[in-house]
DNA sequence: GGACTATATGTCGCTTAGTAATATATGGCT
DNA sequence: AGCCATATATTACTAAGCGACATATAGTCC
């Protein structure tokens, strides 16, 4: 049933693909931060509009390790689990600065093509 | 290299996804127009930010079609290719105003996030 | 005539990546 | 014991973008 798709699941899937990488680059700019924590902080923050999925979480921390963008670290404390926490590198720095370039433009042609302004 | 990620074409074409159909259904809201026009309309209007590949294009006016979302209708010219016109439909009329709806506190998510203000 | 470009639509196969489901491990609450 | 929160991890399925190629019409340039 066509209805169904009000209220844009579709496109809030989607959406989170592009600008996952951004989220998190984001959040580890400040203080490293461990996979669980970054999850629950993007829903929080967001209000419930963004989730992560685990299953889309974990493995794109380690792409983005992989590309030398973030650096983690396994911490052990007791009566804990072990986290592995995330540093921005200083490659992913310069990364996070572009990102941020992108999105900027990305936004306002979106805007401008869809007729959206923002107040 | 490492480096080559840079200019975030990753995070552009990642991003291009979620926002294509909003895009689509924006630009038929008040004229019927073909897949042809609509690909170059986005282009030019983006001043070259949003690209969409043929491949992408018409498979997602299928989809579109096949929801209800939009119509599209055939008009064959002397002189010309034939072109398929598509217009929005009632209901693709309310998914467009879900959909604008779902964008803008998407970008307020993001940017709350990331910290970016909109000035 | 032949080559090339712009217009216009269509499809194949590869690859990327999101997601549900499941698993493992620890500690606290009832 | 049962359940929930914390925390990381993997497998199998699926959706969808994209490069490359294909088809068709008409105009331009040499």
């Amino acid at each position: 049933m066509a209805m169904s798709y009000i209220g844009s699941h579709i496109l809030d899937r989607e959406l989170k693909k592009g600008s996952a990488e951004l989220l998190i680059l984001s959040l580890v700019e400040d203080q490293p931060r461990h996979g669980y924590d970054i999850g629950n902080l993007i829903e929080q923050r967001s209000e419930g509009v963004l989730r992560f999925n685990v299953a889309s979480l974990y493995p794109l921390l380690y792409r983005l390790e992989k590309r030398g963008w973030i650096q983690g670290r396994w911490v052990e404390k007791a009566g804990q689990r072990r986290r592995r926490y995330y540093r921005l590198t200083p490659e992913g720095k310069k990364v996070l600065a572009a990102q941020r370039n992108s999105w900027r433009e990305f936004v306002e042609a979106v805007n401008r093509i869809t007729g959206i302004e923002h107040a």
